[in-house]
Order: structure tokens, then sequence, then C-alpha cells
DNA sequence: CGGAATTAGTTAGCATACTAACTAATTCTA
DNA sequence: TAGAATTAGTTAGTATGCTAACTAATTCCG
């Protein structure tokens, strides 16, 4: 029988992958992939401009991962980077006009696509299912040092050599 | 509050992509990520030898990926590719000596890693996860037209221009 | 103050996924 | 049985993720 618990990682997978598929599906008539909505999303719902590591925390990518992902937003016109006057390390990142007037279709897509998902499940099962998943996560995000990202060990300054 | 149903999405691919790295980080000492182990361990309980496409269906993944994937299975010597006998198209996938001795040892830290990501949640839970998610993903992958692999459209044969 | 440590962003190189389009071999069918 | 359709595998190009190592700017502290 395929309800084995052994089974959990193969099926958390494949419904994670099912999910995405769907939603790329989906928007990419717009031009648009979930890396790239997720990032237009976090930056319309924020209270103000966002600089490039935030976003990546909010997205729950690595930095370097951003880097390429705002080329491909920029190049297709999508966001613009801008110097932050406050900190000239720090770049912000702002919706081109372009965006602003896709936010409101992606979000009713993401939102579509969530119900015709989980209409059909119990409110109880979704909150049983949504604990379990959270608890894993927790437990596999433990142990790693950092809840977060791994902290960039101090090198290259020295290993001028 | 966090439990909101809307943030659904986010905390499944969050858990999936959590196992999924913790998952790496334990193998990756034995020169193994997960598409590689999951490869070695779909050859290693199969019954008989499999050609590429079975394994493409197996891990759920397109074939043209399986092929970059097996190339480097193959240059590290975990498998070795052999023309079959029976079909001059198919080819199928051997495990490699190299890979029958760290079978064990990857099924032992794939099931020690599950059992500790799991190991405080109830059964009850887990059973209901788990029918959740096979809801979800059934959901996800119908009205795809197919419950696979996109059918590839017939092309190319006429398009020589 | 001035050097050490930290932080923001980048580049380079790799892993892993996809689609589109191709070749070679086999099977189906008119 | 010959041409059409299908199936297995491949190559090419792209997207999205990572780590390692770098530069530039800021902050911390003796």
């Amino acid at each position: 029988m395929t309800s084995n618990i052994d089974a959990f990682g193969q099926v958390l997978h494949g419904t994670a992958r099912a999910w995405r598929l769907k939603l790329d599906e989906r928007l990419k008539p717009m031009g648009l992939s979930q890396a790239k909505w997720r990032t237009l999303m976090h930056l319309s719902v924020a209270p103000g401009p966002l600089t490039q590591s935030e976003i990546a925390a909010l997205l729950g990518i690595e930095e370097p991962t951003l880097v390429t992902l705002l080329h491909r937003l920029e190049d297709e016109n999508w966001v613009a980077r801008r110097n932050a006057s406050h900190d000239r390390r720090c770049k912000t990142v702002h919706l081109a006009p372009r965006a602003q007037r896709v936010i409101e279709q992606i979000s009713s897509a993401a939102f579509q696509l969530r119900h015709e998902l989980l209409d059909e499940i119990s409110a109880a099962d979704l909150r049983t299912c949504m604990r379990v998943l959270k608890q894993i996560r927790q437990k596999a995000e433990k142990g790693n040092g950092n809840g977060k990202h791994a902290t960039r060990p101090r090198v290259g300054k020295n290993g001028q050599n």
C-alpha cells in the first residue's frame, strides 16, 4: 500500500513539484515564472523599497541566486535597480510600470490555483497538514547551525596569495 | 498568524526544500546528490535492468534531464549504459561495482533522516498529511491532459526547411 | 584614528530541471 | 509492404538553484 510512511519524502516532493508546474503553466503566458512572480509580489506588498539581501531573505534564496534572477527581471523590464542613498553598499529594487500593471493578475491567478487545489480538503485537514509540514521544516532547518542561510565564513581577504 | 491557508504553497515548498537540502548535506560526503542517489536506489531495487525512459518515469523527470544526469553518473563511474538486446533503440543502465557498495549507506541515511524528521509527529497526523498531499498532487496533475509527461507533439519531420 | 571584521553585491563555475527539435529504430496501418 | 506514426535517446539552449571567492563600503574597537 502506498500510504507507507517510507514514501513521505516522495509524496512531499511530488506534490510540491506538481503545484509548481501548474503555477508555472498558468503564469507562463504572462512571461513569468515562479521565481519571477514571487519576487514581484514581494516588492509590491512591501511597505517601502527593498534591498537585494532583504528580497533574498524573503524568497528564501541566496544572494548570488537573486543576482541572476534580478538580471533577468531587469532585462525584461520588470524591475529597476537603484543605488540606495542611505548606504552606498546597497541597491534598492523597484517595480517598473510594466510590472505594476500585472501584479493584480498574478495574485489572482495564484489565489485561484490555491483554491482549486485545496477546496475539496477540509479546513481541519489543511491545518493539520500545515502544522506537520512546519514541524518537519523546523526540524530539517535546525541543526544546520543557523535558521536561515549559511553564514559565509570569512575568507578571501587573506586568500590573496 | 502564519497558519493562514494563503501560505500553504509557501510552506509546502519550504518544507520540501528544507528536506532536500538536509539530505543533500548528508550524502554530499559520499559524492552524491539527491538526483544521483535516487537514481542509484531505483536501479538497485528494480527487479531487472531498466531503460532510460523507465528510470525517467520512476524519478518523475523528463528524458533529456535524465540524459545529463546519467552523463554525470557515468563520468563518475557509478553506472554504465549498455545497449539493450531486445530493442536496438533502448539502452539499459547498470550499477557499477562502486555504486553497489554504497547503496546500503544511502538507504540507511535516507531512512534515518526520515525518522529524525518525522519521529515526533503522530502516525495519525502523518497519515492525514500524506492523504492531503496526495489529493493536492492528484488535482494539480489532473487537467494537464496527461497524468505523466507532456506528449511531445509531432514536429520536426516536416520542419526541415 | 586606523586596521579588522562585517555586510552588500558581484562573478565564476557547477547541478539540476525544463522545452524544442533532432536522429535512429520500431510499430502500425492503409 | 511502404509510408506514417510512435518511441528511445540525444543535443542545444534556457531557467533556477547552489558554493566559493572576490570587491567595495561600512562599522567596530583598541
